[in-house]
DNA sequence: CAGGTGTTAATGATCGTTCATTAACTTCGA
DNA sequence: TCGAAGTTAATGAACGATCATTAACACCTG
């Protein structure tokens, strides 16, 4: 009956562990103690401790994805609006855990098994493209000069995930005010940006 | 004899490893491995595995900002000279263990005990201090419009910073070719982005 | 001989994981 | 409707592995 729940709720908690702490920094006994139970416990819902991290790393990417998936081939929306829908949904689901200062994506890959890693990674190479999709579009309709999309992209990225390191709320810099912030950075660096 | 040999050698592996597999992911036994020595040996020139990362983590700050100190109050060369030396030195102390993948510095510092994460902290703020400096001398002269002198110096070390995990030579990106466009990507976001 | 360098072995801690068992609750057939 | 059987969730204890670290002892060189 609460099953569902019980899994999810031991999820949630893993991935608010895992954040603040670091995986491996994490123990087994640490989910357990937060969620009020023994650790062979969480064996009844998952079978390695590895899962829960797929599974956190899978919804994770999979938040990220979602919302702009659509924009990986749209002629219609003009690429700067879709520049900014990218930068507003990744950077608003990266601060979403704000209390968190770890790069739990970066040491967390090398923890999966091959296969599972390549899944996050088509993931991450899927977002990837739909940046340089978009910058593409924007260099087709002269937007931007001739640049080197991946690198480009690249530094988009860049921006949007290490914020999730130094930022914090209540310092007279909102959310909107970030992403408006790395919106212009971008664009202008893009627009001025001419070189392979 | 070779003791201090010995000792950096140490240091040099131990960095070296580090980098490449993470902090904690690394044993003193891979450290005595790769050496060629028993575990126990490495007690003899460090008394902790703590001391290791310390002082891994103490050289490449100074490396890191020795080379630009002297930015942090000069009034005579050009604010974007500026920037791109502190852009071009920072990145090639980065990439310079481009075999690593692990960003050790996020990672490693919770790992400090209070003081010694404060020294290292105290120097990270001073980069930041200097690259701060820098943007205000370029708004004085009117180069950059009024911005947020915190979120664009983020910015730039994120690009910068993050370039570590995803860069590969020999891949037609030359580290130079690097430099030219964070240099141009940054100073293009930071003429064109006008808010607090 | 003295001291820096090495070895072997052990310590205590923590880790992920497994196991047998139990209690509570649901399901279902007679 | 009653009770056997099955399922789910929780427990405490233990296993084997690995970790950083230390102690006791040998070696070699000056």
């Amino acid at each position: 009956m609460a099953g569902k729940n019980t899994k999810q709720k031991m999820l949630n908690l893993a991935r608010k562990l895992f954040w603040e702490k670091g995986y491996n920094a994490t123990s087994m006994r640490d989910i357990a103690q937060a969620y009020g139970c023994k650790p062979a416990n969480i064996y009844n819902f998952f079978s390695q401790k590895e899962d829960l991290l797929y599974e956190v790393l899978l919804e994770e990417m999979e938040q990220i994805i979602t919302p702009i998936a659509h924009l990986e081939k749209d002629a219609q929306t003009h690429p700067v609006e879709q520049l900014r829908s990218v930068i507003e949904s990744h950077l608003r689901i990266t601060l979403s855990y704000r209390r968190s200062a770890k790069l739990l994506f970066d040491v967390g890959l090398d923890q999966l098994p091959r296969q599972r890693r390549q899944t996050i990674v088509a993931m991450r190479d899927r977002y990837d493209q739909i940046i340089r999709n978009i910058i593409q579009r924007g260099m087709d309709l002269g937007l931007f000069p001739e640049l080197n999309k991946k690198l480009a992209g690249f530094m988009i990225a860049s921006m949007i995930t290490r914020s999730r390191l130094w930022y914090h709320p209540n310092k007279g810099v909102s959310i909107s005010d970030l992403i408006e912030f790395i919106v212009n950075f971008s664009l202008y660096g893009l627009a001025g940006t001419k070189q392979a």
